[in-house]
DNA sequence: TATATTGTTCGATATTCGACGAACATAGAA
DNA sequence: TTCTATGTTCGTCGAATATCGAACAATATA
C-alpha cells in the first residue's frame, strides 16, 4: 500500500499554492473537501477524464493543499492541516468567492 | 495618447487573479504598489528584461488587479480600485503571506 | 527635424499545462 | 489464479507561459 508523495509542509509556497487554485476544477475539489470533509476521489462530478482528475488531484497535493489517503482499490482526499498552520485564513478568504468561478 | 487596455469589472474572476498572483515577480510587483501607492514602472528592482516586466504588468492588468496609466513617455501603475468591490479582503489576505515568497 | 527616453510588440525558444486515451499497477472478489 | 474495480502513469497533442533581444512607436527635448 505504497501512500503518495506530499511535501513537507517547510516546501508549501504561497505561490504554489495560488497556482494550484487558479484552476476552476480544482477550486471546485478543495471547496468541497473543505465543506464536506474527506471525499473519494470519485465522488467529484467533474465531467473530466479519470487520468486528468487524477491529474488535478496530484497538482493539489503536491501544493501542500490535500492529504491523499490510499485504502484498498479507493482514494481518499481530505484537506492537509498543516497549510492553515502555514498560510491561516488564506483558504477561507479564497474560497468565499468561489461560487464565482466555480458554480 | 492611447491607454492600455483593461478588462470590465464583471469579467474580472477569481481563477484569473489567482493566476496572476502565482507569480513571485507579480506578487512583488502587487505587494509595492498596494504598500507605497502609484508607481512608475521602472521603479521595480527585478532584475529581468524590461520586455518581461512589460508582460507582467500586461498580465496583472488584464487580471483586473492594476491599473495601467500612460504619461508622457513614462507608465504609472497602480492598484484596481474595483478589485477590492469584486473580492474584498482577497488581496489583503494574499499579501499578508507574500514576504515568503518575494523576500 | 534629429535625438534620446521609455515602453510595447514581435519573433524565437523552451517550458509548462490541461486534456485525452491507452497501458499499467494494485487490491479485493470470484 | 483469474477477473474486476479503481487510480496512476505514460505518451501525446495543442494552447498558454516565461524569457530574451530586436525592432518599433510615441513622446519629449535639443
Amino acid at each position: 500500500m505504497k501512500q503518495p508523495f506530499h511535501p513537507e509542509t517547510a516546501e508549501i509556497t504561497l505561490t504554489g499554492v495560488l497556482a494550484a487554485l487558479s484552476d476552476p476544477v480544482r477550486l471546485k475539489i478543495v471547496a468541497e473537501v473543505v465543506t464536506g470533509g474527506e471525499r473519494g476521489s470519485t465522488e467529484f462530478d467533474c465531467k473530466i477524464a479519470g487520468s486528468t482528475l487524477s491529474h488535478h488531484i496530484k497538482q493539489l497535493r503536491e501544493a501542500g493543499i490535500l492529504q491523499h489517503r490510499k485504502e484498498g482499490t479507493r482514494c481518499f482526499v481530505s484537506l492537509r492541516p498543516e497549510l492553515e498552520q502555514v498560510f491561516p485564513g488564506l483558504l477561507e478568504s479564497v474560497l468565499r468567492f468561489a461560487p464565482k468561478d466555480v458554480a
